[in-house]
DNA sequence: AGATAATATCTTCCTTGTCAGATATATTCC
DNA sequence: GGAATATATCTGACAAGGAAGATATTATCT
């Protein structure tokens, strides 16, 4: 059986037969893979109540280490997302009452976000549940097989700065 | 060089040593890869004047070949957006001349989106520079990666559905 | 034919994010 | 010390998509 993206590389090869579409075999494989993935681990966070913000949020501060803080600059480096994506994140961590934000005393213009204790319960649950979940998503592939992928996203990652 | 996702799988290794987040290795890099090859993609739709949402309306029109016409509704399921999604980038489109959407005669309820000359000449464009991008992004690569990480992402595809 | 159900598309409201500029604080240079 | 500049964060306006429901048309069943 064809996949989506055979079928879509068969029909580019008919209309535009002066063009080497092979990159689409990875790239908009790629895409549409993690689309799908995305999906899937969203649903584990909505049965914590959690919607993706929230999620990056409370587990790149719990990974820290006690005492699980960043200010709203290191979190947003370590997100992939605008300074107002943070700033909003961060509002409706606090709304819950997951987070915490204070101002720090060695730099007045500088914020100090930090677990609560009741996002740190959330945040260890939802992420025990999140990797089972990956798991789930991994078990197509042989041991070898995910080393192999792992390898060649490591290295393309690294190439791209990513 | 340790990329990010390393670091981060260091991190959740010292906090959570009661789990196996190897998953990480692969899921999370892949996220990271997509969004960083989007980036790289954009670029290329917006020197066209092309958002995300117009080029995969237009590409996915011109690959269907002549008379390069959908409905909303094969628009959609193609391009993995709802319905209300559909509408408005065809909106888009139409506000710019690049299709038309016509009455159905055979059936008044559907439609029928179709490229303009004017939209599958700006397609045909952006399209050959969108491949040479791909190209670029994937030089990294020697050609037997690129089979072997198309054919592991194909794999997972199939698998999961997508 | 008339009622009911099914289908295709569009509309409205909501959510989330980006971008550019506003604000508050800190640093540097005279 | 004071002006100019730099940095950190937040705000407001806008863009794009999703979900649920509204509308229009067609199909089915009696």
């Amino acid at each position: 059986m064809a996949d989506h993206v055979s079928t879509v590389m068969a029909q580019w090869e008919r209309e535009r037969p002066d063009l080497d579409i092979t990159p689409q075999a990875v790239i908009a494989r790629l895409h549409r893979l993690a689309l799908r993935l995305t999906d899937e681990l969203v649903e584990v966070y909505a049965a914590h109540g959690l919607g993706e913000g929230e999620f990056d949020v409370l587990a790149t501060l719990r990974r820290q280490g006690a005492p699980y803080a960043l200010t709203p600059k290191e979190l947003g480096e370590q997100t992939m997302v605008s300074s107002g994506a943070v700033t909003k994140r961060v509002d409706r961590c606090l709304a819950q009452g997951w987070v915490s934000r204070d101002r720090r005393d060695e730099d007045g213009r500088g914020r100090r976000i930090a677990l609560t204790e009741s996002g740190r319960e959330l945040i260890d649950a939802a992420f025990t549940d999140h990797i089972a979940n990956e798991h789930r998503l991994l078990a197509v592939f042989t041991a070898a097989e995910r080393r192999s992928l792992a390898r060649l996203l490591e290295k393309w990652a690294e190439q791209t700065g990513a």
